[in-house]
DNA sequence: CTCCTGTTCTACCATATGGTAAGTGAGTGC
DNA sequence: GCACTCACTTACCATATGGTAGAACAGGAG
C-alpha cells in the first residue's frame, strides 16, 4: 500500500518464493511454535527442500527475524489505520480493538506469532516491540491527551496498553482455553466475545455521564 | 497443607528427589520452554544424570504433565486462599488479583509456565484447564451472585475472568516486553503495575456510587 | 555373607536437526 | 556459443535429543 505496486491479487504461483516462505512460516511458527517447527517440514509443506528456505534467509532465525519485521509491519499498518481513521475518544479506542478482533478472525496466525516472540527470548521480543514503537508511541500520547481532555479515565497509560494487548489476544486466541471454559471458539463466539470485551473496556474508560 | 505434614522448612538435601526435579523443570520450562530444556541440561542443573529423571518420571512429557499437575494444584490453592478469605464484592477480587500477583513476584515460574502451556497443544491446556475447573466455577458463581446483587458491574462471567487473567499475567510477566517499552521490571515497577491494574480493573467492575 | 530392592550411573542407539558443500538446469548478456 | 547469475537440488555432516539396557552401589532383611 502507498508504493507503486499493482494492488491486483497475485495467483498463488505468481507470489514470490519469500513471501510463500514467510506465510507458510507464519502458520507454522504460530501453531507449532519455533522449536517445534523444523527447515524440513516447513519445506516439504511449500513443496520445496529446505536448502531453497536457507537460501533465502540465511538461516532458522533470520528466517524468524524477517518474519517478525514482516508480521508487525502488517499489525501497525491494520491498527494505525484503525487509529487514524476513527472519531477521537472512545470512539477511537473501540475502532482500534474492533480492527485488532477482526484480524484475529482473518490472520489469527498473527497474532499468535506475537504471542509466541515474547517467549523466544529478549531478541525477538526487542525486535517486535522495536518495529511497534512508532504505534506505540502514537497510542500512548492519544491516550495521555484524552485523558487530559477527560473524554478518558485516567490510568497509567503503559499499563493501559499493555494489560488492552493481552487481554485482547487473550479473549482472541487463546481457543484451547476457551474451549476448556465451555465456550466454542467459532466465528458467532469470537464476535460475542469482541463485544463482552468491548463492554469491559468502556466501563473501564468511559467517564460516568454527569447525572441528570 | 492440609494434610499431616510437618511444616518445617526443609533443607535442600531433604527435599526429595522427584519434588527437586519438579523445581528445576518449572524453572527451565518456564524461562526456555518446554522444547528448549533438554534433559541432559536439566539433570547436569541438577547435579545428576538425566537418566535420574527418566527413573522418576518416565519420559519427558510424563514430567510435563506431572509438573502441570503441581503447578496448577498451587496456583489453584493460593488463589482460593484469597477466594475464600476476604470480604465479598470489589474487595474480593482486588484480593484475587493482589495475591496474584504477590505470586508473579516470589515465584515467577509459575505464571511463566502457565503462558507456556497453553502453547503445547490441545492436550497439556486441556490438563491445566482442567485441574484448575473447581477454581474457575466457583470464581464464576461469585462473580454471577456479586452481579446479581448489584455489587459488580454486569459483565459476561467467562470474559471477564479471560481477560483479567490475561491482562494479569501479561502485566504481572512480560518483562521483555515491558522493557522494550521502557519499564524496568524490577519490584518496585511490579507495585506500582499492580496498582495501575487494579485501578483499571476497579474502573470496570465498581459501579458508580449513587450521587449525592 | 547373601539376596533383594531402590536409586543412579555408564554406555549406547535411532532419529532428527540446523547447516555446509557442491552440483544442476534455466535464463540472460554478449 | 559461452560465461555468468539465479534459484534451487541432492548429498552429506556434526551435533543434540529422547529413550533403552544393563551395570553398580547403597542399605536393609534373613
Amino acid at each position: 500500500m502507498g508504493d507503486g505496486t499493482s494492488a491486483r491479487r497475485l495467483e498463488p504461483s505468481e507470489v514470490p518464493t519469500p513471501e510463500r516462505i514467510l506465510d507458510a512460516a507464519l502458520a507454522s511458527f504460530g501453531s507449532r511454535g519455533y522449536d517445534g517447527t523444523s527447515l524440513d517440514a516447513l519445506g516439504a509443506a511449500l513443496g520445496m527442500s529446505k536448502q531453497a528456505i536457507l537460501y533465502w534467509f540465511g538461516s532458522k532465525e533470520g528466517l524468524l527475524d524477517a518474519l517478525i519485521d514482516r508480521s508487525a509491519r502488517e499489525l501497525a499498518d491494520v491498527l494505525e489505520l484503525a487509529l487514524v481513521g476513527a472519531d477521537g475518544g472512545w470512539a477511537k479506542v473501540e475502532a482500534v480493538v474492533r480492527s485488532a478482533f477482526r484480524l484475529a478472525g482473518r490472520r489469527p496466525e498473527l497474532l499468535g506469532l506475537v504471542r509466541e516472540v515474547s517467549r523466544l527470548g529478549p531478541g525477538a521480543a526487542l525486535r517486535l516491540v522495536s518495529a511497534l514503537q512508532p504505534l506505540i508511541e502514537r497510542a500512548t500520547a492519544f491516550l495521555e491527551a484524552e485523558m487530559d481532555a477527560g473524554r478518558l479515565r485516567r490510568h497509567d497509560p503503559t499499563i493501559l496498553l499493555l494489560a488492552s494487548y493481552s487481554a485482547v489476544t487473550g479473549v482472541a486466541t487463546e481457543v484451547e482455553v476457551l474451549r476448556a471454559l465451555g465456550v466454542e471458539p467459532d466465528r458467532r463466539s469470537l464476535a460475542r466475545r469482541r463485544r463482552a470485551l468491548i463492554d469491559l473496556l468502556r466501563a473501564a474508560l468511559v467517564p460516568a455521564p454527569m447525572p441528570g
